[in-house]
DNA sequence: ATCGGTCATGTTTGCGCTAACACGATGGAG
DNA sequence: CTCCATCGTGTTAGCGCAAACATGACCGAT
């Protein structure tokens, strides 16, 4: 009987407004938009009438008015490729948590294949759906400054080129995949096989300088790289063609499934991990500690290259998007199991 | 030199709207909206004109002016809880894929733990965002209608409660876990043993009912069941105890990383897979085809699932809320590979 | 008592867009 | 040659919100 109403099924074309909460609590709807807006300017009475009005009226802000009106939208979007990838899916879950902490929403855009035009298209659609700022998701290809931004908003490049004009967050690979290496040779292997992912993702290619960089200052030699595309199935391939050399005791593989297609590649073979061969992978996957036999690899914190991704974008919206272009390393760390051991006695 | 506008550092506070365009190509601002709408009634050279005139200042819709106006968002919200799990990032990928091919934007809400604040939470998060409608990626919990749904919001649940008030996809789970616990005993085993998910994982109980329901048909003894968490590392621990009994010859685990967890455990109590035990796993990843042994699984197809969410959740935009509820089931497939055989002889 | 200052609240305005309507020009039917 | 339908285009209004400004009540200092 009150003035309470009650949303009945079909009715009510449209959710309450400020004006409806106004009417209801007998306010203005400015004051309505100052306690939805936490403003300290307003009695406490008034606030608590125009509260209960809210609950009653199950009101809830208008995001597209507030964002005409401000012309900020409080959305992130993400730019991804892979989501099937671990890394990239982590990636992402620590983006939109970070975000949410923040209180920004993520609008995610898959652009099936990293070629300029997927990205580009990717760009309008979030652009287009009002986004304040961008993450991309291991972006291969935006060095090529020839991606045409329509309006100047800012970019993170999450695992990206690292000349890319936009500010980038990554794992330290160069760091990773040096001690990966070290690791192996420090087991007393005379060098470390490499097996890199493809030759276009800027992860892979900085992983393989790493690899060849701390063969190099430890003068051993350096072993054709072979490469990969990430799959299990592609480390498998090339792990057939490792396992046939009998100078092979020590294999790198740039992720962990390619790692586990190299041990099943060596496990067919009849070589034994770890005593005749060495493996060590890269992402720590959840379940690489349980492969057969449990893999030394390396581990990535990505809930804060998910924190740092969104603390640059919020840094550049604050300073304006021609603010400092930011370059944030997160150190990996690796992870000793049983894959790796010392080379069988020459 | 002609009148391209390039985006200078910090110049242009605001982008070009539809006045700017109306005006530059010497139009009404209506004229503008129905080229950007692609209307049929504007004269071609009109249309040029405008077009050019857009390109050259960059315009892009304000989605936000655009929503305020036409009640909807063209946007979709995903609740998801784990996305580090394969088959929820591979369905939200899909769902993204989807609703892009739908001219939707995702706007992804990440809820901590499948508790009914945390979805209460991410529903406001979603709703305060304005999307239009929203899926729910392994609901847990849904079925309490406890949840306050601040509007009438059509909602699709993937791989959720098949008893929850709304509209639901899911893999038909029944007949993935019946078709792997009906191949092993079809190859001789005398019972299956079962390595479940969590107990409040419906997508979980589902494989274990039916897996229980295959025994009892075949009239199989119906061994004790075991539970973990999705986890290699709670694969491993389970498969430590069912390793150490003479008469678990055949077992079916929830997801593939727990059979990895129980594959680890079997090598290492120096049980051969499969010529002393078979192993079955649950969802096909990729890398299950490099595990030691290969890993005969059941493969779902999550392009599918994110289809279907994608196409209930716009039927139900279109045809209003009070619509009916659906439930759509696809089919699962069993991928048979090599840790799978005939039991030892007797 | 008078004044400037603070506070709570109301009023006005416009963000960018599209639905609805208005209007003039054209064209075929009568 | 008139009439009305059609077509291309312009005009107006309003979506829900918050910034800017306006108002009036109250206060302590003079």
């Amino acid at each position: 009987m009150a003035g309470v109403e009650v949303p009945f099924p079909g009715a009510r074309k449209r959710p309450p407004s400020q004006a409806d909460v106004a009417m209801l609590a007998g306010v203005s709807a400015q004051t309505v938009s100052r306690v939805a807006n936490g403003l300290s300017n307003v009695d406490g009475q008034t606030r608590e009438r125009v509260l209960t009005a809210m609950r009653e009226l199950g009101y809830q802000r208008n995001s597209a008015a507030r964002a005409l009106v401000l012309g900020r939208f409080h959305m992130l979007g993400v730019i991804s490729f892979d989501l099937s990838a671990h890394g990239n899916a982590r990636t992402l879950a620590a983006i939109s948590r970070a975000a949410q902490a923040a209180g920004y929403s993520v609008n995610v855009a898959y652009a099936e294949k990293p070629t300029e035009d997927a990205v580009q298209q990717a760009f309008f659609q979030l652009t287009g759906q009002a986004v304040d700022g961008v993450v991309v998701i291991e972006a291969q290809i935006l060095d090529r400054q020839g991606l045409h931004l329509p309006s100047a908003i800012p970019v993170v490049v999450a695992d990206g080129a690292q000349n890319s004009p936009f500010s980038s967050v990554d794992n330290n690979q160069a760091a990773g995949a040096g001690a990966a290496t070290q690791h192996l040779l420090d087991l007393g292997h005379r060098t470390v096989w490499h097996v890199g992912g493809p030759e276009d993702s800027y992860s892979a290619r900085r992983r393989a300088a790493a690899w060849r960089g701390t063969l190099t200052q430890a003068q051993a030699p350096v072993p054709p790289q072979h490469s990969g595309d990430w799959t299990a199935a592609s480390g498998y391939r090339i792990g057939t063609e490792l396992a046939a050399r009998d100078d092979v005791t020590a294999i790198f593989a740039a992720n962990d499934h390619m790692a586990l297609g190299v041990m099943l590649a060596l496990h067919e073979a009849g070589r034994d991990v770890p005593t005749e061969v060495s493996v060590v992978g890269y992402d720590d996957v959840p379940e690489s500690a349980c492969f057969i036999p449990p893999l030394t690899t390396v581990h990535q914190d990505f809930e804060e290259i998910g924190r740092q991704c969104v603390g640059l974008l919020l840094d550049q919206l604050d300073a304006g998007v021609g603010s400092a272009q930011a370059v944030v390393s997160v150190a990996p760390r690796l992870v000793v199991r049983a894959s790796t051991g010392p080379p069988p006695a020459a």
